[in-house]
RNA sequence: CGGGGUAUAGCUCAGCCUGGUAGAGCACCGGCUUUGGGAGCCGGGGGUCGAAAGUUCGAAUCUUUCUGCCCCGACCA
């Protein structure tokens, strides 16, 4: 993408109605704008981000046997009523009427209406067990929006709904989603810690909420060090197999929220020089809630023995769109943005620091030619600013690999590659630029 | 929903106290000079001053009401 040709408007000064810092790096890098309170319109840079973000728990819920599919966001309110949830969700829940008059409401959630279909398109044991998810917008009134997209009224959620015929075997369900979580938020460069949760409106028995640990989070938390040095499951991770290990080693050491901390277990679990007490950001939470659904809307098959059994099941949630100011919290420095490579809305930065000069043009354009080519995403600022109106404005949008290409370097055949992480900076020829970065690159999207 | 702020150009803000018909910096357009970490000079475009009502010869400025947005708290992915 040419810079020249894109839509990216980029602030240098600080907005004032962001307060934090993923806010205020989101909306000067051109990625949101609000359109109103906890609304906001995702700009092509960051929509790319949360394209890349999406396709990535994509990828995990099918790797861990989840099954796509798309739920409306307008839904009937009859079906909250059966639930009993319609007056328990409060103002919360955006309701609508329409033409006819009849309630309907923007889903803040859609355990209800994937029971409903669920239980009308089974009805035998032997169509289970099954985990359907979807990646939806979502709204919730919230009384008060903040921290841009950590907190806003609409955003985009990934929800999975598991059905199972027993207890254990809903149990099973839920170490796949909690597996396949740890993968999701470790391909994102992030570590997030499952912690204890509190299981709140939706119900149930067992629940955890997988914590980034950042100072702007939302929710005090306290864990044991070595959580945070845990190996993540890799891609040889069977999800057909047993998956508990996973799960206990996870769990055996003290992690939890502020509504579930028990200070008195901490400091007896935790040596002194292991206790962790910060603040997070919750991007996932998942639950088992039993037949709290299935039991209310009658969601039953038929067993071998022609009894009928009510469904357990379980909820599984990340918060998409929360994601993106998630990261952004965790790997940021004093210019801005540091994309980790598998989220970044584009891989390369390549700088023509002479825009107009035949020399430098000519050598951009056969790099971003070749680089493009070869399947890496480059945004190739061809403008004519400055320098270093330049590499201010790559420094804040956070691009891992900026290509520096001006006529000094030109005369001995170099260009400069930087990398925006570590910020080490290294001159070489141009074909081994190439090189450098079809390794670099394809090296760092490998899934590990 | 309680408490506190704030609203003037795309962004950051000044002007308001003491009423006289709107400014700066950045951004944008044109020109010249410049060109390796947010250039300089010259010229230019852009604002129903959040909305409504009131006071007044005259309101960005004073009064009243409303609204948006932000922060703290309670609540939550």
């Amino acid at each position: 993408m040419r810079l020249s040709q894109y839509f990216m408007p980029i602030m240098r000064d600080m907005p004032k109605e962001a307060e934090i810092i993923s806010h205020q790096l989101m909306l000067r890098a051109g990625l949101v704008r609000q359109s109103s309170s906890g609304i906001y319109s995702w700009l092509p840079a960051g929509h790319r981000v949360l394209r890349k973000i999406s396709e990535i728990v994509r990828e995990e819920q099918d790797r861990a046997g989840a099954i796509e599919m798309l739920m409306p966001t307008i839904q009937s309110a009859d079906l909250w009523i059966e639930s009993g949830r319609y007056d328990d969700y409060g103002k919360e829940m955006l309701r609508i009427t329409d033409r006819h008059g009849r309630d309907m409401l923007y889903g803040p959630t859609n355990e209800e209406l994937i029971t409903q279909i669920f239980r009308d398109g089974v009805s035998s044991y032997r169509d289970l067990p099954r985990n359907l998810y979807h990646i939806q917008w979502k709204f919730r009134d919230e009384v008060r929006p903040r921290f841009g997209v950590m907190r806003g009224r609409e955003f985009l959620m990934k929800d999975a709904y598991s059905f199972d015929l027993s207890v254990e075997d809903a149990r099973r369900a839920y170490y796949r989603m909690f597996t396949a979580y740890l993968r999701t938020f470790a391909r994102m460069g992030l570590r997030s810690i499952p912690m204890a949760a509190d299981t709140g409106p939706i119900g149930g028995k067992l629940s955890h909420e997988f914590i980034i640990l950042a100072d702007t989070g939302e929710s005090e938390v306290f864990c044991h060090a070595d959580l945070l040095e845990m190996d993540t499951p890799d891609i040889e991770t069977d999800f057909d197999g047993d998956l508990e290990q996973v799960f206990n080693a996870w769990t055996a050491k003290y992690a939890a929220t502020e509504e579930m901390h028990d200070a008195a277990r901490f400091e007896k679990e935790v040596p002194e020089t292991k206790r962790i007490s910060a603040r997070g950001i919750e991007v996932g939470h998942i639950f088992n809630f039993g037949q709290k659904y299935s039991e209310a809307m009658n969601c039953r098959v038929q067993g071998p023995d022609g009894k009928l059994i009510t469904l357990e099941m379980g909820s599984y949630g990340i918060g998409v769109s929360r994601l993106l100011g998630a990261i952004i919290e965790a790997s940021h420095d004093e210019n801005g943005i540091i994309w980790p490579l598998s989220v970044a809305p584009f891989h390369v930065g390549l700088v023509n620091l002479k825009s107009g000069d035949s020399v430098t043009d000519t050598a951009c354009e056969a790099l971003y030619a070749d680089l493009t080519s070869s399947g890496i995403e480059v945004l190739y600022d061809d403008s004519d600013n400055r320098a270093g109106a330049k590499f201010a404005a790559m420094d804040l949008i956070g691009l891992p690999y900026q290509v520096v290409v001006g006529p000094r370097g030109l005369q001995d055949g170099n260009v400069e590659i930087r990398t925006r992480a570590g910020g080490e900076q290294q001159t070489m020829d141009i074909a081994a630029a190439k090189t450098y970065l079809n390794e670099k690159i394809r090296d760092g999207l490998t899934v590990q």
